[in-house]
DNA sequence: GGCTTAAATGAAAACGTTTTCATTTCACCC
DNA sequence: GGGTGAAATGAAAACGTTTTCATTTAAGCC
């Protein structure tokens, strides 16, 4: 005689039916009770809830949260769209999005879109079929994505993190700001003595930051009466070099009167360049000084440590998905929210001093 | 008179209850046809798929992906726990991962550990509750965690990534043979002439893979006649640089016959302790080589570049997704799916001759 | 103890699918 | 043209919760 698993209703196996249905029976108490004492305790008596636990403990019961979900509308799901985990900017906003998140009782959905907008289509869709409740999401160009109007149209709320939103508040976003602090990291190069700076930018036409960020390089420059230098604008963001991208930054440093301090709209295009450089024999800060963009982590783990315009990652996440909460939580209450709650909120910068930057040679 | 929100079916604004119950009764057909033409287009009538197709295209069907999970007692979500997303390897291993669930038209919710075995629980627990078919995932020892012996408990099939299942065959898992690939590794070191050769590891006790490639350091240098020096464990993992580490570091490599070249157990370690050597003065490799382990992309950006062991990490990901896939279409078939797929996967590792390595001073 | 009112509980519907099982339709064959 | 079997469809139950509304219980007060 075969036995079959032995039912021991060990607290640790729910394996089984350990449905709310069951802990209400074994509680003889109604399902509606059953399913009160988890998500609204206060509006059952203490010793009745005792006794619901108490037989949840024994069954081993683990609530199913796709039914909870299908039910109340509100999945307390939140879709978040990065364009890669391998640029550690997104890891560490990532980082600051979970801990918000799963604090507050919330799930996450994950997906990345390489600044692919056919993916993004594919990766918004497949969050929309799990009913989020709302995204966080970067985007290349805030101003020209096309999914940012699919859901708009569609009323989805969501935050843009990274992106920076107009002041005159199409959408909510969560940023520093990026012309601002860009300035601020430029003349920190002016005051180490630069004249001639030039900026390195990644695909520039479609990132917004980008752009931000290379205004108010020209603003530092024209504040202090310098001239901006053309763009060197790299097409692609891998992580390998290409022959060509060593040769556009040797082109762009050896030319008469090339630049001696280098502004990167980003920290691993700087990283990247800083490399580059040094295998062209150049000493970063001796020869040339590099400024990075982002204030990843890692950035302090090189030699030199590079030097930076911060950026607070880890709660741009969490900021970004606190604004997206708050959304959802005043959703009733419409235009009181609108005035309540800014569209762009613009987190403080910084700037890291490391030793990718000195004085011109 | 107000009116409410024009209810223009445009195809693209499902906003309102556009649920496959209505495409039914718009293409005038049984609820169950309309579900068939979704999940089981062969079961029905081509004429009538297309009315559905048609009916659903006008309303702005858009499926319900609770309801569907909820029903079907496959969920099709994987559940994906990683330590931390600010290292590349599990970035890039994510990246893996991702592209290999949505092409098979499985969903994931991904959670980081950290390392912490409290968070591990809490996270693991999320998971459980939201019912995944299954799980991918990296702890830190695979023998001594707790959570898989809760998940082998609660019979939840999953597959461990990166860390290295034994031949005895406890788990599924997918990993590069960590001991093999660490020894080759260390021969490189050898065969450019080094003698004394040390490691340095993170974490030491807690992670399965750093004592499996110690062991690699071990054999090679055994093999070789050579003494295996006692390895430098540094206890955090902080992307930023503590005065003690960089006074260990120090300490190892000026010791009277101190060490030609380090072994480091995985990339960012040896990031960092390359950094540190060289704010010792120390050039790398000409006074000391150093060699790396995960093979990380960013690792081929700096300068020198970064010599390692390198582990096909999107690979990793994509087939311990595949692995688990596997399992769980084949459930059934016990006895005769334990058969079909190994437990343990090894995947070729590499060497990357990057330029952190040269021959001893 | 009877009254009023608030607090606690219960019955049942609902969320949007999938799936079983029964029924209808269809094509084919003698 | 009726019979046969397969293919296509439909009715209804089910998945595990939440929530509304009605009902019961408790509490407070004279």
């Amino acid at each position: 005689m075969i036995r079959k698993a032995t039912p021991l209703a060990t607290a640790s196996a729910p394996s089984n039916g350990a449905t709310l249905m069951n802990v209400a029976k074994a509680a003889s108490v109604s399902l509606a009770t059953a399913s009160r004492v988890f998500s609204n305790p206060e509006m059952v008596r203490q010793d009745t809830a005792e006794r619901v636990l108490r037989a949840a403990g024994e069954l081993g019961f683990r609530p199913n949260l796709l039914g909870a979900k299908l039910r109340a509308q509100r999945t307390r799901i939140v879709g978040v769209m990065l364009p890669t985990m391998e640029n550690a900017v997104f890891a560490e906003c990532w980082r600051g999005i979970e801990e918000a998140a799963l604090a507050q009782g919330y799930s996450l959905m994950l997906v990345t879109s390489r600044y692919d907008p056919e993916r993004e289509r594919e990766r918004i869709e497949y969050l929309l079929r799990h009913r989020v409740d709302g995204m966080v999401l970067t985007v290349a160009d805030a101003a020209r994505s096309t999914v940012l109007d699919q859901l708009d149209a569609e009323r989805v709320p969501y935050v843009l993190a990274y992106n920076q939103g107009t002041r005159r508040g199409k959408h909510y976003s969560v940023s520093v700001d990026n012309r601002v602090s860009a300035r601020a990291g430029v003349e920190t190069l002016i005051a180490a003595g630069h004249r001639r700076i030039a900026v390195v930018s990644g695909a520039f036409a479609a990132s917004d930051r980008a752009k931000q960020r290379h205004a108010g390089y020209q603003d530092a420059m024209r504040a202090h009466g310098l001239e901006p230098l053309p763009p060197l604008s790299l097409p692609a963001h891998t992580p390998t070099h290409t022959p060509e991208e060593a040769e556009h930054i040797r082109r762009l440093v050896t030319a008469p009167r090339g630049p001696t301090a280098l502004f990167c709209t980003n920290d691993m295009l700087a990283i990247g360049v800083i490399s580059i450089l040094k295998r062209l024999g150049l000493s970063v800060p001796g020869d040339i000084s590099v400024l990075g963009y982002d204030g990843i982590e890692l950035g302090q783990l090189l030699e030199p440590p590079l030097s930076t315009v911060v950026q607070p990652n880890n709660e741009i996440g969490a900021r970004a998905l606190a604004c997206l909460l708050a959304r959802l939580n005043s959703a009733g209450a419409e235009a009181a929210s609108d005035r309540a709650l800014p569209r762009a909120t613009l987190l403080p910068h910084s700037i890291r001093a490391g030793a990718s930057v000195g004085p011109p040679p």
